[in-house]
DNA sequence: TGCATTTCTTAACCTAGGTCAAGTGCCATG
DNA sequence: CATGGCACTTGACCTAGGTTAAGAAATGCA
């Protein structure tokens, strides 16, 4: 169950299998049926799911109680609330398995450790903190200025297993549109493929 | 004109005048007129501003010629295009002045070094970086799920000063809406304050 | 002080997308 | 094989906020 975990870490760092070995025991698998929660409103998020077999999603309720899906983690994803992690401070977000899902979840312990064993540990955290600036700035940038049918395709190509894997509704909420907007758009989209003869 | 940036790196590095004189020569002061470019797109972004008098800014245009704020930087912050900056890669915003600005800025060179010098400063770099994903995930957050005259509300609560410094037009294209729609926000704002007797 | 430029407001009108309420189709479990 | 429950669609209606165009204020510059 674990074993994408090892082959991630041994490549992004480079490293050997005996290095892994040393941070082995700092390594959780779980196995999460499709709906468990991992993580409440208002908890410490003190784990970090790594992701080897379905989906996990993070998303946060609103006053009037609507979900606004924040990530989908699917196979080699991690997933936490990087804030209430890094911060120790509770979190605003919620956590669950889209589908019956295998994981691995890390504490701090496991950072830490990491950061002995691996020499470029905090290197590559870095480029992976940046990788997820560069991704929400994006993100930031297509809510101000896209429509729901643009941020709809924008979506589809970059992830196009996701978009077929996970709920419409669930995509809706990413995007942050209605689940009966999204199929409006759907729809238009469909009448203009089908009228460009 | 570079003193405020000393005082920054000296308290947040916990190090001393004589570390600092050891990068000293690494950090350019620079004086920008109010509207002048320091960023267009499709160039590579290589020098971080962190400005100790007046505002910078960062923005994106779409296709349609519309301009939508990234950031505001005032005095005590940092602006650059992280994502180019850290990937060598063409920038997708531009940086400009809002006022008349007294800056320092730094190159990539100065992060090796100061790493040297620093003990901490990878460490405090990963703080800040964690600060950033912070609150770029609270922006994404209200995009999602707050109306324009929430987020008119946030911003003005969680940025007072720039709420009266910054052009209302420029506040509007960080919120995602358009002047005139913020000129309505704040008169049913108005409105409302002033009916409740 | 006076003119020009930019910023902000207002109002009429419009539209993307929300809301609500019925369907329709699809598994999934008994 | 039936049925109960989701997920998705559809359509009628509504509204927040966009668009356009015009003026009013503010600001800068000469």
């Amino acid at each position: 169950m674990s074993d994408l975990f090892k082959k991630y870490i041994i490549e992004t760092q480079c490293g050997t299998e005996s290095q892994y070995e040393a941070v082995e025991h700092l390594v959780y698998p779980v196995a999460i049926k499709k709906g468990e929660m991992l993580l409440q409103k208002d908890e410490i998020c003190d784990k970090a799911y790594f992701v080897s077999k379905g989906i996990l999603r993070s998303y946060t309720v609103d006053e009037a109680g609507k979900e606004h899906t924040i990530q989908f983690a699917p196979e080699n994803w991690i997933i936490a609330d990087r804030s209430s992690f890094y911060f120790n401070e509770p979190s605003e977000m919620y956590i669950d398995a889209l589908e019956n899902t295998e994981a691995i979840y890390v504490k701090k312990e496991f950072f830490d450790k990491a950061e002995k064993i691996f020499e470029n540990f905090a290197k590559v955290n870095t480029l992976a903190l940046h990788n997820n600036i560069r991704h929400m700035e994006k993100r930031i940038n297509y809510l101000l200025s896209a429509s729901a049918e643009k941020r709809y395709l924008k979506f589809i190509e970059t992830y196009r297993d996701l978009s077929l894997r996970v709920p419409q509704q669930l995509i809706a909420s990413y995007l942050g549109i209605t689940p009966e907007g999204l199929s409006r758009v759907r729809k238009e989209l469909a009448n203009k493929n089908f009228n460009r003869d």
